[in-house]
DNA sequence: ATCTAACAATTAGATATCTATTAATTGATC
DNA sequence: GATCAATTAATAGATATCTAATTGTTAGAT
């Protein structure tokens, strides 16, 4: 119609993932979560003694972001953070017994809800899937770049 | 590890549109609008006269969200809204010369972005991701279902 | 040893989004 | 005709995210 194909392939990629990203959110909060808080508890588990940068590159935040989470699940006393005694810039972030406990409950939630996003598509389609999203990252980075250049151009 | 297939589709899908979603962002702004001006401006042409409930939903947001981004463009001078002479509860959302100007600066922004993002990536893979697409959006949908009757079963 | 550059986290301020509530208008029923 | 329910948009208040600026700490250069 405007000569953009019938549906751009990153709108509907964007409105697929606005809708399993909210399902997942429901479904966490229903847990006692949330996805944020999900995302954080699995990165702090996944790297024990790791610290906040390289957590917010694990969760796929900007540090701020990151440290707004902290805020308020430290409040709730799911975590703690300390200095760490050979290098006092960085903190050192470990899960309560609490957080521990909330970890265990929203793995179930996150298992159950990927069974239930894959059902009836085969290995060998989400395969390709991810070999498809693998080239729509590459494509955009490299959209990135010029962009930037055009920025650069402009001062 | 966590008896999480190794990386859940999900988490896939959600790290790669919010990496699209930005290079498009970032690409919008780059040609004077923004990734939300460019949703609206659309849905705005898409459908001459339409109301705000309508365009929210085109636009895939809540109703007060898009009353957020009317706000902003009709103060920038992209848009006008006024009463329906038919039904004085409903606006009639027009775009001004200028919006007309945007839309067509950043439609061309639009097409150029989704050549590069499908770049090297033929037709029926694209068929096959789509497909995947709405077989995810069917599989929350049903999820969703569940954790609302849950939710009702705790009142 | 001091000074400067780099680094880690936080804070400040902005945008985009949501849900719940309110205000205005319409239509239907008594 | 008055009242009550439904509809439409706006407003209020919350959360999640970002960038830019700030604070404290470390390491390297002179």
């Amino acid at each position: 119609m405007f000569e953009l194909s019938a549906k751009p392939i990153g709108l509907d990629l964007a409105q697929t993932a606005k809708i399993v990203r909210r399902a997942l959110d429901d479904a966490m909060i229903a847990s006692g979560g949330s996805l944020p808080v999900w995302s954080v508890l699995i990165s702090v588990k996944s790297r024990q003694f790791g610290h906040q940068r390289q957590l917010a590159e694990s969760v796929g935040v900007q540090g701020a972001t990151l440290t707004h989470h902290l805020n308020a699940m430290e409040a709730d006393g799911l975590l703690t953070r300390r200095r760490d005694p050979a290098n006092r810039r960085k903190h050192l972030v470990e899960l309560t017994p609490s957080g521990e406990a909330l970890f265990l409950r929203l793995r179930e939630t996150a298992i159950a809800f990927d069974r239930q996003l894959r059902a009836g598509i085969g290995q060998d389609e989400l395969e390709l899937v991810r070999a498809v999203f693998t080239r729509l990252r590459a494509n955009v980075a490299g959209e990135n770049a010029e962009a930037r250049e055009d920025a650069e151009a402009r001062l």
